[in-house]
DNA sequence: CCAGACGTTGTT
DNA sequence: GTCTGG
DNA sequence: CCAGACGTTGTT
DNA sequence: GTCTGG
């Protein structure tokens, strides 16, 4: 459901719509995968202040040890309060993920059809998430994310029964605090307003990352050759 | 999520 | 078919 | 007690 | 780390 997204906005749209500097700089992106490092916003000490940090999308938990592979890019919302893996982080790390779009693949006969999911005016918004940090096998700090998902809104179920959780903007501090609880969550008529279209198979490339990848795409007719 | 790999031996 | 890497 | 698992999706 | 199965 929620394996690639986008954030194709510039440095200074981040900075404005979230109200938080981006100290690290950002540049557009199409294509964003599991595995790559991706601005996240959580609360500063203070924990009244948004924060920009970087982390990579695949939660590992913070007693895996070794060779952990990709993590859990997904959290299911309505058990990741009893999961081993994310009961401690929903708890105590909640994120916001900052994205303008996600894409969705669907099973056509013996095709895969992908498609682009974004609201009307493009505008951005954040998905719930968790992160956690453990030791890589290097010694190395990491710190990963994972994306909550739940039951589609009906404007999506034509898509997939599955979708991201997104926070309405009025939340944020609700969600990031840990007061929020799962109606909260759910409570997203934000959601109500996505729409989608079908895309080329561009953004199955992994890695590449170009307009290309969002664009409006009319499947090729067959042609007889007359 | 998709793309791409999918193994063994001996040696340190 | 199933796992790993991106 | 220790050992072993700890996740999601979709598909059949 | 924490839960479940044996």
């Amino acid at each position: 459901m929620c394996g690639r997204y986008t954030l194709t906005k510039s440095q200074k749209e981040l900075q404005q719509f979230f109200g938080v500097d981006f100290p690290m700089g950002f540049s557009p992106r199409y294509n964003i995968g599991p595995m790559q490092t991706l601005p996240v916003l959580s609360l500063d000490d203070s924990g009244n202040k948004l924060m920009v940090s970087l982390m990579r999308w695949g939660l590992i938990p913070h007693w895996a040890e070794g060779v952990v592979g990709a993590g859990h890019i997904n959290a299911r919302s309505e058990t990741v309060a009893e999961k081993p893996a994310f009961k401690d982080a929903f708890r105590h790390r909640r994120l916001l993920i900052p994205a303008n779009g996600f894409f969705e693949w669907r099973q056509e006969g013996k095709e895969k059809e992908a498609y682009y999911i974004n609201f009307p005016k493009n505008e951005l918004f954040a998905f719930a998430g968790l992160w956690d940090v453990h030791q890589t096998p290097q010694g190395k700090r990491q710190e990963t994310f994972t994306i909550l998902t739940a039951q589609a809104n009906p404007n999506l179920q034509d898509l997939h029964h599955r979708m991201p959780v997104i926070v309405e903007p009025d939340a944020y501090n609700a969600w990031l605090s840990g007061d929020a609880d799962h109606a909260s969550i759910f409570r997203a008529p934000l959601s109500a307003q996505l729409t989608f279209h079908r895309v080329g198979p561009a953004v199955n490339r992994v890695g590449f990352d170009a307009p290309e990848c969002i664009a409006f795409y009319e499947k090729p007719q067959l042609s007889l050759g007359f």
